[in-house]
DNA sequence: ACCTGAACACCGTTCAAGT
DNA sequence: ACCTGAACACCGTTCAAGT
């Protein structure tokens, strides 16, 4: 796929032994660090023990020292992305408190956000999906304003993981969508710039007399998966009408 | 993790050449058949091209005659699940035809439905996002049971569009806490029932007074993912509510 | 305690060969 | 055309060894 680049040391430094690592260069941080980067840059395939040594200036098992094992840093980093997403401020500098409803759509923008911005942790979200209590501060704060809002204890909890599906499905489909589009992309610059006879009829051949509706209205699906963000938000406030009437 | 059970043929008879298989045993359909046995009975990390061979009573590379690679095979499982779908019947025989939020309640229960069945669709959805195009059948009844409750265009493609994200994100969840069951049922049993002294104050040892509406809504949380379906249907009947009006 | 290299049991896939 | 076995370049992880 990639041409011949190699990400850490060139192929020469990998083939003589590297020059011996100081006794305490490792530690979590810097591994979980260096996964976060690997796997966000690479992509969850690409994510192996042996890279994230090597982008480590490491031998393979010099990781092991501090993991218990590939899992256990999957883990890790799922659990440090969750915990650190960039809630908006409790307390605004300048303006009023918003409202309840606008503080908990304020809140799944701000986790959609960072799903967006780490395509990877949704493979390890379907790898091994959060206990719900997982999002700990983005959980507490969401809990507290539905709560405010009026709801009863069950109502919250259960609005809470409807939220939380939906952003995390909304999330699934654009990173999905943008994945594609970069295969696409990739295809038509193999192919090069003469396809004229292309698409007969239907956009991905699909028969126009079994699925009219579909057919008919695919232009406005694409547009739905190409601006993942605005769809969100199109089915964030539909959901929070539902949610909290 | 698992006891030294072998799916297939046993050690022995793995072990002497097997007689040679007819020439016309295998073609897609029969390889597709063992591939979603495969993956539902054994998840997607026992998914191995040796393992799906072994299943077909054939040489490994003998699939290879059929599909290009483990990718294509992969696409193909995920046309065929999607494309299946046990969809409620166009025509009830003996009711009236229900409205078409009703109608959309049902096509979203079946989707959700299959996805549930076929926990490994799942992790194949999260690797390659379907291309909203390729639930076909689903996609075009929804579509016009959304239209004929009234949306324009736009608003039935948006609206397509968030029930499908959210009914994956639930089925998502829904399948992450029947594999944590498991894996805890599993930990429990090799722990043996001596745990008198187990969880001395939080659930998951969070700090009640850093997240106290977490911890103290913890049971409800507990209840919204226990109950996959049930949870499933009050979100979407919110998100009804919010998108239909 | 922390890091290293060789080795083991896997994996997907290429290839030349059988029928 | 379809199926086979050996081989290649990977992978995660175990292990004995270095410092």
């Amino acid at each position: 796929m990639t041409t011949s680049s190699s990400p850490g040391r060139s192929a020469a430094d990998r083939t003589r032994p590297r020059t011996r690592a100081p006794r305490n260069t490792l530690n979590r941080e810097r591994v979980l660090d260096a996964a976060v980067d690997l796997l966000d840059r690479a992509g969850p395939d690409a994510f192996t023990m042996r890279a994230l040594a090597e982008r480590l200036g490491v031998a393979t098992m010099a990781v092991y020292s501090h993991f218990s094992g590939k899992d256990e840093i999957i883990d890790a980093v799922r659990v440090r992305l969750l915990a650190e997403a960039d809630l908006p401020s409790r307390r605004p500098e300048g303006g009023e408190r918003p409202g309840p409803r606008e503080e908990v759509r304020e809140l799944c923008r701000a986790a959609y956000r960072l799903l967006a911005d780490h395509p990877s942790v949704l493979h390890l979200l379907a790898a091994r999906p959060p206990d719900g209590d997982e999002f700990t501060l983005f959980a507490e704060r969401t809990l507290e304003a539905l709560l405010r809002a009026g709801l009863e204890r069950r109502e919250a909890a259960s609005a809470y993981t409807a939220l939380t599906q939906f952003t995390v499905g909304a999330a699934l489909w654009a990173a999905g969508s943008r994945k594609r589009r970069a295969a696409q992309a990739c295809r038509e610059a193999g192919a090069g710039p003469g396809g004229g006879t292309a698409r007969p009829a239907g956009p991905a051949g699909l028969p126009a007399d079994r699925y009219p509706h579909l057919v008919g209205l695919m232009p406005e699906l694409a547009d739905a998966v190409r601006d993942g963000t605005a769809q969100y938000e199109r089915g964030l406030d539909a959901l929070l009408t539902g949610l909290l009437g």
